[in-house]
DNA sequence: CGTTACCGAGACAACGTTGTCCAGACGTGA
DNA sequence: TCACGTCTGGACAACGTTGTCTCGGTAACG
């Protein structure tokens, strides 16, 4: 900046009165200090400014449990088109599940002055946390709650989908349902066991444990436990899968046996239309989860100091796939989603 | 750092050399300095130090197409763990195929003064980072080449990949081949078409431009395509698909018609073995194009001034799907993929 | 012609940090 | 005891920017 001061033989003002557009500059003068910006190649030093400026970085960090999942590319892309319409960037990082990460991360871009943070978080205390929002940066938890703080939160209605998927099923005459879901530590798995729980205890069906497999991590173990279940003297009839791994690989498992147990599960997915069984999934607008989550922070930023709020976000039935059972399902998905329970944010408050 | 030092009885420059760990500082004078940051709440402002540091942000900016893809997904996530190990950060930006915007935000994180760059370039000039590159800040395009600049470059092998699939289709005796490309404006595509028909020229078979679709942007394009081929008198025997979603359409349709014939397509994507339909498709290591990308940067970050530098990652075929066509296919996916060809890196060399 | 008012431009300080240099204190050896 | 060396702490400047204040010039009006 001194360099294009000097060049345009103006002084070191004018040229950043010029750089930031304020109209009082002389024309003539304005041109030059443009023509020495061009020919000496200056760009403005966005840090330097903010740091003047007192930590206007404009900048939001983001922790997600793992970018490469489909699901929270979503939720991040989601997020990164919101807060851009406001002149936001976003800081991506991945706590790949491992709370000490994720606690070194969310500090780290603390000490890079991010605005604020959206967080998916691991379950672990996020207590350290109290003193960053103390300090004026704003969180908002994504996905999950977080543990032994209280901030804002924007959730899916996992418990209200859960009871409507094991609804749905009661209804159709299922008794004997099997359960395969990720590992308990994780909310979402805890609250979905949760709601399924509920919804059979109020449709008056037992819950046979050994029915009920956990720390499913991929389609292989959904496939194994599928299996042993169906070599049971008294195999389920139906299955609600924890998440879309679970989901793949029991429909595998289950197409491979020819066996016609009817299958829900959680997370829908690109291609789930695809699948050769009919599958109810258990959806949620992951756009709107992380739109949702963007607004609550911009809000913050611009000074909202409410109490800390939750959004608990409506999921849906959906039907899906059912291309190897044939043309029985030649609907549009659209039609499909019609005859499906919607559930509203007041319909259920996990805890 | 003022307060600090103030509150700890000390001169600023002992707050500073406590906080990076210069070990000549007393260590009485060390416990104090601790003891005062905490009990004031004190934190680095990265910001500050790295504008005195002179540019060390240990920040990247990358550019993507879309960031929900799983394509880009996994990209983005390769890229943040690669230079996470070294201490950076990622500004992520995406795109949406925009040139305009593209530009915009590349020049937004140079002011921001990220050390480095990653893009995946739409097909507009690139001439305005040249002054960037110039200035200091290194470019790495990556899945597909930058216009009108030179730079480095990380791509795959997508016309050894076509031609890789022609061949196989070419000796599974098919002589009619359709193809469900999208825009010819992207490098990618006329790549893979310009591979194919290298291929097929190769083989001595002629090219029915009846059989030749683009701008294939979603499924449903895909299956209208394919449903006016297999309409004509002489309908192909097989389709070469331009990506993830010309693949999706056409077995669809394909399936919906009960038509017999054979599909290949590019970008393998998750949950692609639960396809109705064996399926061929090209893939190529994404995250290896990603860690290749980020260690490509580091390396210039690091003071890597040779000539840019094109690398070429392998492609290969792999066999999906197939559930609908049933047991025949009750392989392990590992040995599906070793009866297929791989392409060197060498294997050939796009202009 | 003089005075006032206004406007454009420059000097200066400050944001939070760190490198450089210097001063002072302490210890040791001659 | 004095001189020298070493080692720690502090003053100062600088990174690149912008807000504030002031000054000089010009135009308009009395």
């Amino acid at each position: 900046m001194n360099d294009v001061a000097a060049h345009a033989r103006v002084s070191l003002k004018t040229v950043s009165r010029v750089v930031n557009g304020i109209a009082t500059v002389a024309p003539e003068l304005t041109e030059r200090v443009q023509a020495s910006m061009k020919q000496l190649g200056y760009r403005r030093n966005n840090l330097a400014a903010s740091l003047r400026a007192g930590h206007a970085s404009r900048t939001i960090g983001l922790i997600t449990a793992d970018l490469s999942n489909s699901f929270y590319a979503t939720l991040s892309s989601a997020i990164v088109r919101a807060v851009r319409a406001q002149g936001f960037q976003v800081i991506m990082a991945s706590s790949e599940e491992d709370p000490a990460l994720e606690r070194t991360l969310a500090l780290e871009l603390c000490q890079r002055r991010v605005m604020g943070l959206i967080i998916v978080p691991t379950d672990a205390s996020h207590g350290y946390l109290r003193e960053e929002i103390e300090l004026g940066i704003p969180v908002v938890f994504l996905d999950r709650p977080g543990v032994g703080i209280s901030a804002d939160e924007v959730l899916a209605d996992n418990r209200g989908g859960a009871e409507a998927a094991i609804a749905q099923l009661v209804s159709a005459g299922h008794r004997r349902i099997g359960f395969l879901f990720d590992s308990l530590d994780i909310y979402t798995m805890r609250e979905r066991l949760a709601g399924a729980r509920a919804a059979l205890k109020l449709a008056g069906v037992t819950i046979d444990d050994a029915l009920v497999a956990t720390n499913i991590h991929a389609p292989e173990h959904a496939a194994a436990a599928i299996s042993n279940m169906l070599a049971l003297d008294n195999p389920p009839t139906a299955v609600l899968c924890g998440n879309n791994r679970s989901t793949v690989g029991a429909v595998e498992e289950i197409w491979r046996q020819n066996a016609g147990i009817e299958v829900s599960g959680f997370d829908d997915f690109e291609m789930s239309r695809l699948l050769p069984r009919t599958v109810t999934t258990v959806s949620s607008d992951t756009v709107a989860l992380g739109t949702t989550a963007a607004a609550q922070l911009m809000a913050r930023i611009d000074g909202d100091t409410s109490a800390p709020r939750r959004t608990l976000l409506p999921t849906h039935l959906v039907k899906r796939g059912g291309w190897a059972t044939a043309a029985q399902d030649r609907r549009e998905s659209t039609s499909t989603e019609s005859d499906c329970t919607e559930r509203g944010i007041s319909s259920h408050k996990p805890t």
